[in-house]
DNA sequence: CTGAAAGCGCTTACAG
DNA sequence: CTGAAAGCGCTTACAG
């Protein structure tokens, strides 16, 4: 039986510590163990000492001290609304550049779960308090009083802000002209009658979203009215409820050829939707995604979408955000310049998306009531 | 034009600063702002001019200070291997009680993205140097030297440990007998001819899954060989590789009645290489993962799956680690008890799995060479 | 009830 | 090349 007790008790070594076991000062032991760039040199001998009994005493810098000194955490925040049931694919996606940046730029990373952005705009004031130093905003809704009260201090990055953020970078990418080849893409392929399951009305993302498609049916000369668009909230539960919804609805009605969903979580209830009721994809109808998240890769079939270059966007929001640590006081763009930076998106084309079928289905009628 | 620039410089109000303004010392602002348990109280019209200049300089403590004079980042650090091509869902899912968890403890997150355990393991050492207070090792896979030189000073906890690590608490599930409920439930049906698809052999999750199917089969007195089990290492890549492997050599074979995936991204991958080779689930054959991530709710059919709690889980994995903190020298578990704590697994009943057909199908010879 | 002192562990000038 | 001093911003005893 081994004893189950570990003795992390007792402190740690200190640069004191390691200096009086060397037989020198504490600062000649922070200069050769944390690389002072102190003009003056230690020499080799006494070099070597330090770091003998540095490995001895098995030293390790206190990153809590050091930032003291230093007004440096090494440490970058990630703020957004993650959590709510479902932690969401988006998040993860992004969340994998930005561990691969600040990995690479030897920073670590905090991560902010926020229930909202109305009530928890406070709490980021809290979080601006030394312990990072410099915040990433993950798609933050701001109202224009949070927004203009934003802790001084501490520089910010935005990712698809929703909202007008004065002097903080903005990375987005080209929604709207991704939901228009999206749609152009269904139009040539001969599909006519084309739903848009869209996000929340008002939020940057799914407007641009909703314009590229009336831009395509424009393009063509496709009559557009409000019909063709159903709501359904960026999230796969709400959006099978919705889809269900409209299938009962218009149950007897023509089939539309297509759909095209504001993201793939609604993708991914629609689907569910469509299958439930007997309806399948891409052979009754066509479907497609926005944003080329795993949702994308994992249904069956997989789906055709829009990819924004998620990793990407947010490996750049990382030395976006370095660089404004760095250089705090410059201006956030150059005079005259837009501080937004647009990724191009990609039409991605897998499974879910076919010719429109020579004869078009009727909506069924349901047969059995679900839950 | 709003003037781009934010008056990011200037330093933040200190607590003499705070003092200073009040007309008290930067203690007694100490003492009613940041909540001292200092015996004595400050008189309640001091304390109203302190709150009061704390509100106009817009006073925040700083946390590098604080955690050095309390000893106390109060941050826990979280460290496994994610990324690796595809971020996880299981680590997903994981995170989200980690996060919802600290959030109700007031702690903060840092995750940390390992390459692999194997060079890492000595990174470990980096990090456990004040910034944190403690660590989450997440399905850990250390040697025994790395087990046994884990950081002194800072306690640990691991969820799914591949490796012994003496003196840190161990959270688990019961896998081996989700395994065997989930095998058990398609021998109920009527399935005999199983085949399970397994993750890398001489870890601990993968064994245990090993285990319990074969401990299902025989409790049915069904015989097991080696040719039942079909190397997919716990990823859909791999995974629909194998699979489709699997039914190039077996072409004009019976087909399986039915496949226990050991995760459901080896379900996913799974499901991906029957699609091609048009065969059906469950019409055809029965398909059953392990976990229950989001995998397993966004493919078509849902699947059948075994539910580990993990977010539960790693809420439990926040609970433990911070009561480490707090007693850094109680022994982690009471003499003679085990330091594991087992949560319970349900077998989760979707779409995927359905009684084995009347007439079974063959493996059908492929029709197309795909890449 | 309030303040002066010392310390948390590190760094950055400044002397020798 | 090396050390003594002061400071980063906060806290915790200890005096008054």
């Amino acid at each position: 039986m081994p004893k189950l007790k570990r003795s992390g008790s007792g402190r740690a070594a200190t640069l004191a510590d390691v200096g009086r076991a060397a037989g020198v000062s504490a600062m000649a032991a922070s200069a050769v163990l944390n690389g002072a760039r102190t003009s003056s040199r230690i020499a080799p001998e006494t070099r070597e000492r330090i770091l003998a009994a540095a490995a001895r005493l098995n030293y390790r810098p206190n990153a809590a001290a050091r930032a003291l000194a230093n007004r440096r955490m090494q440490t970058i925040g990630v703020a957004g609304v993650f959590a709510g049931g479902e932690l969401n694919y988006y998040f993860l996606e992004l969340l994998n550049g930005i561990l691969a940046a600040a990995d690479q730029h030897e920073q670590n990373v905090t991560v902010f779960s926020l229930h909202d952005w109305g009530g928890d705009a406070a709490r980021l004031q809290g979080l601006c308090d030394g312990r990072i130093d410099g915040l990433i905003l993950v798609a933050p809704t701001l109202t224009r009083l949070a927004a203009r009260h934003l802790p001084d201090h501490t520089p910010f990055v935005a990712l698809h802000a929703n909202c007008a953020l004065p002097d903080v970078v903005n990375i987005e990418s080209d929604e709207e002209h991704g939901a228009y080849e999206a749609v152009r893409h269904l139009i040539a392929l001969g599909h006519r009658h084309i739903l848009h399951l869209h996000g929340i009305r008002g939020l940057v993302g799914p407007e641009r979203r909703i314009q590229g498609f009336k831009r395509a049916l424009a393009g063509a000369r496709l009559p557009f009215d409000e019909s063709l668009l159903v709501p359904a909230n960026f999230d796969r539960q709400n959006t099978r409820a919705a889809m269900r919804d409209w299938l009962g609805r218009h149950a007897g009605e023509p089939l539309p050829h297509a759909i095209f969903a504001a993201n793939d979580d609604a993708a991914v209830g629609c689907l569910e939707a469509l299958a439930e009721a007997g309806l399948r994809v891409p052979d009754d109808l066509s479907l497609i995604g926005f944003d080329d998240t795993l949702a994308a890769r994992t249904t069956v079939p997989q789906l055709t979408t829009v990819r924004q270059p998620l990793p990407a966007m947010g490996r750049r929001a990382v030395e976006v955000l370095l660089d404004r640590i760095q250089h705090r006081d410059a201006p956030v763009a150059a005079e005259g310049t837009d501080s937004t930076i647009v990724f191009p998106v990609d039409l991605v084309l897998r499974a879910s998306v076919a010719p429109p079928p020579v004869i078009q289905r009727l909506v069924p009628v349901a047969r059995i009531a679900r839950t």
